[in-house]
DNA sequence: CTAGCTTGTTGACACTGTCAACATATACCC
DNA sequence: GGGTATATGTTGACAGTGTCAACAAGCTAG
């Protein structure tokens, strides 16, 4: 009625409510969305979306996984550049990889947490997330080939690098780290912290 | 009724509903705690819980308060030992938050997410959990004094290392390292990296 | 044009957090 | 002791939620 001439059917609702609970997760957090307040703000009944999703886990889902296609794509738009160093291609991505949690805290949130999306194992979810871990796995085994780190599982070196990413933009976005507001800086000490680590050294310790 | 006569008076329900919703966390997570459950298991009305605490995330932070004392313990008494090294103490620091977290997964959850205790800032839980990260300062300035690791801002080095043993721990939680269901040498290797990372080394490198 | 599928709507149910009004037990004071 | 204030527990009520069933409107293929 408002907008131009609604007609009895949407249209395109499924990707209305899509975008309109990423914006509501923005806002207000996942606990903001609520299926009936997605009917109100898109001029819809409160049942409406359950044409388009099995329940509200489902579109959260769904949301979640557009998530990790944008922070997916764009790490890979970073990487593609020149002909990087390995060292250079692995601090740039766990920089872009920062920023996009820290830009999307809410999003990201809903990506990697399962307490907003119940228990249950969601295939699509963990395929998307093992797709972006398999790009950081390739980082580190050419950063193994060029010489500069010890010859070891990547899928180790993966999982340890991830976890200091992750927890790094975790604690940002949770509030916390409060003594400083300089997040680059943390991101810079966290990598060079993570490459001297897995360096390869003369003297062997253990 | 069921238990000896109980009176009208429940006699200290405030203690036996932190219990009562820690002991729900874990069974299903802290989005199956609900006030009325609550009175329910403990034999008492749905409002009754509303005279210990202003309302569901009072008592949820309250929760979670009690979760970072059982920490914080856990890590004082695994830290006094012998005179260990500051090497094996900050492993040893590692490896029991790790486990802790991974032993009480929901509990973890609830201390270190926004997600199910709105956004407010809860001063309580800035507190607590700002004194185990002074705790782990401490550990990076000894170190620090044995001349094993850089001099640096201490508080950068713990967050560096905080972000690390948080993520391992959040990403096990979540169920997204599946490669490897060997948690213990993924502490192992993510504490080593770390402390070699920040070990003082000849040539400079920027 | 009509039959059927898709997409939308409304009514209803059980559940939630929370408040106000009321009831009972306990604590304390004379 | 009696009596009163306070702390603690109870019930009724309300608005809000997810979700389903029954119904309606529009689109699409024959």
């Amino acid at each position: 009625m408002t907008e131009s001439a609604r007609t009895y059917h949407h249209g395109d609702l499924r990707a209305a409510l899509l975008d309109e609970a990423a914006a509501m997760i923005t806002e207000g957090g996942a606990a903001s969305v609520t299926m009936r307040a997605l009917g109100r703000r898109l001029g819809v009944s409160r049942a409406a979306p359950y044409r388009h999703f099995a329940d509200k886990t489902a579109l959260l889902v769904a949301v979640a996984a557009a998530g990790f296609d944008r922070l997916s794509g764009r790490l890979q738009a970073n990487d593609g550049g020149g002909p990087l160093s390995s060292v250079e291609r692995f601090r740039r991505m766990g920089e872009e990889y920062v920023r996009f949690a820290v830009e999307n805290p809410a999003h990201y949130r809903l990506m990697y947490g399962k307490e907003a999306l119940t228990r249950q194992d969601r295939p699509e979810l963990r395929e998307a997330a093992n797709a972006i871990f398999d790009q950081l796995v390739g980082v580190f085994q050419a950063h193994q080939r060029s010489g500069a780190i010890k010859r070891q599982d990547p899928h180790v070196q993966a999982y340890v690098a991830w976890s200091a990413v992750h927890g790094l933009a975790s604690l940002w976005i949770e509030g916390q780290i409060q003594a400083t507001d300089d997040i680059d800086g943390l991101i810079r000490q966290t990598t060079r912290t993570l490459l001297d680590g897995m360096r390869v050294r003369r003297r062997r310790e253990e």
